[in-house]
DNA sequence: ACTGCCGGGCG
DNA sequence: CGCCCGGCAGT
């Protein structure tokens, strides 16, 4: 079963221990960049990797280096390489890849120990994390780790909250992360910098460089926000509305966002990704970074040399949104310059960046050039809502920026709770979030502060609108009779194809 | 629990 | 593109 989406991957990218440049014994880790085949030889053919070592280097090693280095120190503590699990020639694999060789060894100790205590408990304990990360497994395996949703709430919702960079860049979604395959971008940093001091099980992500998008930001915090969603269904039954003290809150350990719990697979709805013009009153909305980066360079910034004199600081002034594209599609390029205002911070008169700053940020003063455009001296902000939801992203980490959600105005039949949300109703997670809320100002990752409506504001806010958008997209469920039920399991080859392969009736449509 | 079917993987 | 399936969501 698992077998089918483990094989077949390339060797690139995977991380792998290298002898140590200064040959002292102790191996290194390196990423695979390329593989030659040295075939000169017609008896031994053998690979010779260019690894990309931690400190930047480029080195060739051979099998043999490699698997020598794999061997001895760090043997115990394994690092699973996350990104490929590549078993493409069983030999060089199981020393290439930790992961592929811990799963081989896991397989030959199956095959080979089949009296019980012969297994280690170290065997166990990293099959365990092989199992519940990469191969789809029952979970019976987790019973004593079970947490109750509450905990993975509370996980959630710490993640969320801690929108530090130190948090956000490495997003510590492990297992979703090796199921799914998009690569993190992680580019440099193949190490999660600060969540996992402890020994042992380790995982680490290998930057599959080059073919990733550097300036594609993580996808997973987003969309791992939705996972809140359906959990207040839980409790929000039985109790009452109003929940002042909600053990989940109490938050755990903050490190213990890795729990084995594979992320389910979330569903993608048809998010476009566009680029806005934070300027003050410009609400352009590019498709592109380049376009946006050269609209704010010229527009705002009245600088007229093209895209290589940047210095980057137009990154500053837009951000990136993921928008719905069945709703709003088109008619995005068009939005007046006042209604896109709503979704930037209400900037202050003086022409900083809407965006907040940290505090040690180098930028320099803003050219107070005359080239804006000023529209209207009155405040555009009263407008109605815009009609789409948006999810804003920054771009940039240490902006620190929550994402924004905004509903839309109550216009849809899907949830009639929008207009009786009160942000002071504790935990009550629903992305109908007050209609502005922006919550972008220094959002400081300290744990100290009592966390109140700003913490329901900020989930609310991080949390995104998968449902509204699904059930304005999803098809209303055909109600008539269909060829599961009138032809039942055993006469499947009667159903109709799209029956048969589950997709929408076409025999018996509605 | 059952069921329709979307999204996506695989060949 | 045909086939299949995981998993979400409605019932």
């Amino acid at each position: 079963m698992h077998t089918r989406r483990l094989v077949k991957r390339s060797i690139l990218g995977s991380r792998v221990y290298a002898p140590s440049p200064t040959g002292d014994g102790a191996p290194v880790t390196g990423v695979v960049q390329a593989v030659k085949q040295e075939n000169r030889d017609v008896e031994v053919r053998r690979n010779v990797y260019t690894v990309l070592m931690q400190d930047g280097s480029l080195k060739e090693f051979t099998e043999e280096e490699i698997a020598a280095a794999a061997k001895g120190p760090l043997k115990s503590s394994l690092k699973l390489s996350s990104s490929n699990g590549a078993v493409e020639g069983q030999k060089e694999s199981s020393c290439l890849n930790p992961e592929a060789a811990e799963e081989q060894r896991l397989v030959d100790g199956k095959r080979l120990s089949r009296d019980p205590d012969t297994r280690s408990v170290s065997l166990l304990e990293q099959k365990r994390k092989v199992v519940s990360s990469s191969i789809d497994v029952p979970h019976t395996r987790r019973s004593e780790e079970e947490v109750d949703m509450d905990k993975v709430t509370a996980a959630m919702v710490l993640t969320s909250l801690s929108t530090s960079p130190l948090v956000r860049s490495p997003p510590v979604k492990v297992s979703e992360g090796l199921s799914n395959s998009w690569k993190d971008n992680g580019s440099a940093v193949p190490f999660t910098p600060s969540s996992n001091s402890s020994s042992g099980g380790y995982w680490s992500w290998s930057a599959p460089s080059d073919q990733s998008n550097p300036s594609t930001p993580s996808p997973p915090l987003s969309a791992d926000s939705f996972k809140p969603f359906r959990v207040p269904s839980l409790g929000g039954v039985g109790s009452g509305p109003t929940g002042p003290e909600d053990p989940s809150l109490d938050d755990q350990d903050g490190t213990s966002l890795l729990f084995d719990e594979p992320i389910p697979r979330k569903r993608k709805n048809s998010m476009k990704v566009m680029f806005k013009c934070l300027w003050k009153n410009c609400g352009k909305v590019l498709s592109t970074t380049a376009g946006i980066q050269r609209h704010i360079r010229t527009i705002h910034l009245g600088r007229n040399c093209d895209s290589d004199c940047s210095d980057g600081e137009e990154d500053f002034y837009y951000t990136e949104i993921k928008l719905n594209t069945d709703s709003v599609a088109d008619g995005l390029s068009s939005l007046s310059p006042a209604s896109p205002s709503v979704l930037s911070p209400p900037p202050p008169p003086s022409p900083l960046p809407p965006l907040s700053q940290p505090p040690d940020s180098h930028r320099p003063p803003l050219p107070s050039n005359a080239k804006e455009p000023h529209v209207g001296g009155t405040t555009p902000l009263s407008r109605s809502a815009p009609s789409a939801l948006y999810l804003i992203h920054t771009d940039h980490a240490y902006q620190a920026t929550a994402p924004v959600s905004i509903p839309s105005s109550s216009s849809n039949s899907a949830d009639s709770a929008s207009t009786s949300f009160t942000p002071t109703n504790s935990f009550s997670i629903s992305w109908q979030s007050p209609p502005v809320t922006f919550t972008g100002n220094t959002v400081s990752p300290s744990k100290s502060q009592g966390f109140g409506e700003q913490r329901s504001q900020t989930i609310s806010v991080l949390s995104s609108p998968p449902r509204a958008a699904t059930a304005l997209s999803r098809k209303v469920r055909g109600e008539g009779k269909k060829c599961r039920k009138v032809y039942g399991m055993e006469n499947r080859d009667m159903w109709c194809t799209a029956c048969r392969w589950k997709k929408a009736c076409q025999r018996f449509t509605d």
